[in-house]
DNA sequence: GATGAAACCTAACCTTT
DNA sequence: AAAGGTTAGGTTTCATC
């Protein structure tokens, strides 16, 4: 992870479809030490993958929550994780300090979504009740995931 | 937007740099079928752009936390995404239903920047307080951004 | 959807440090 | 060894039909 790492993955966060070419003509590197070391950033799991950016309206997942969630007794965090997977609605989902035992996020449709998914989520084993917050509107997104 | 744009995106989205031929074998297009559709995409504005997912340690910012704003009175949404936007820790903030004014998300390199940030947040005019949830673990991440 | 020329990817090999 | 450059082939892109 040396500076011209840093540069690569800078110039593929603008632009991931960017070809090793230009890459490395920004960086002052031949096409294929570009490559060599993309490869490298991927396989170290440094990049996580590629990905694309789209119009939050086009799925139709206009709204959103943030959920804590709390537990009966101690939950083993792997064991949380494979219980909340069954919840696609749950985009995003951290073991956390404080009382509760987990934050979600969630996405769906509409109002009536988030309620059938926080439905299920609350008749999980182990869920005791949740706690959640309703995304009126979105003030920042600085987008660096 | 049909079903063959939806299928083209969700095929970006899991490579964003997944060739046009790939791309068509998967839903059954030639690729240059779906490259005159992504070109398309791209000039609407519905794809975004193109970017990667790094690893957060890369850039430093390694601590996360969930933190509800508390105001005082009522602020306007916009006013408090003025106020908010000083604070480069901030990576997203939505206004939420319930007691808080505001859900934030803080990324830091460690503990104390967070704790920086959190004071810087507190200082800020109308804020009254805040209750922060460090994240210990990432058990989900579905990327849909 | 097909075609073909130009651009790009990629792996093997060579050079440098 | 480790990292970059060069070459050459096969593949992909992209404008045109």
């Amino acid at each position: 992870m040396d500076n011209l790492d840093h540069r690569i993955i800078d110039h593929l966060r603008r632009n991931a479809r960017a070809n090793y070419g230009d890459i490395g003509d920004d960086i002052g590197l031949s096409a294929s030490a570009v490559k060599r070391r993309v490869d490298r950033l991927v396989a170290d799991r440094v990049i996580r993958g590629f990905t694309v950016q789209v119009d939050p309206e086009v799925d139709g997942l206009g709204t959103e929550a943030y959920v804590e969630v709390f537990c009966r007794g101690t939950v083993a965090p792997g064991e949380l994780k494979r219980i909340l997977l069954n919840v696609p609605e749950v985009v995003e989902a951290s073991t956390v300090s404080g009382s509760a035992d987990a934050m979600m996020r969630l996405r769906s449709r509409d109002i009536a979504g988030l309620e059938t998914a926080l439905e299920r989520v609350r008749d999980l084993p182990h869920v005791d009740h949740t706690r959640s917050s309703i995304v009126l509107s979105k003030l920042i997104e600085r987008n660096r995931d």
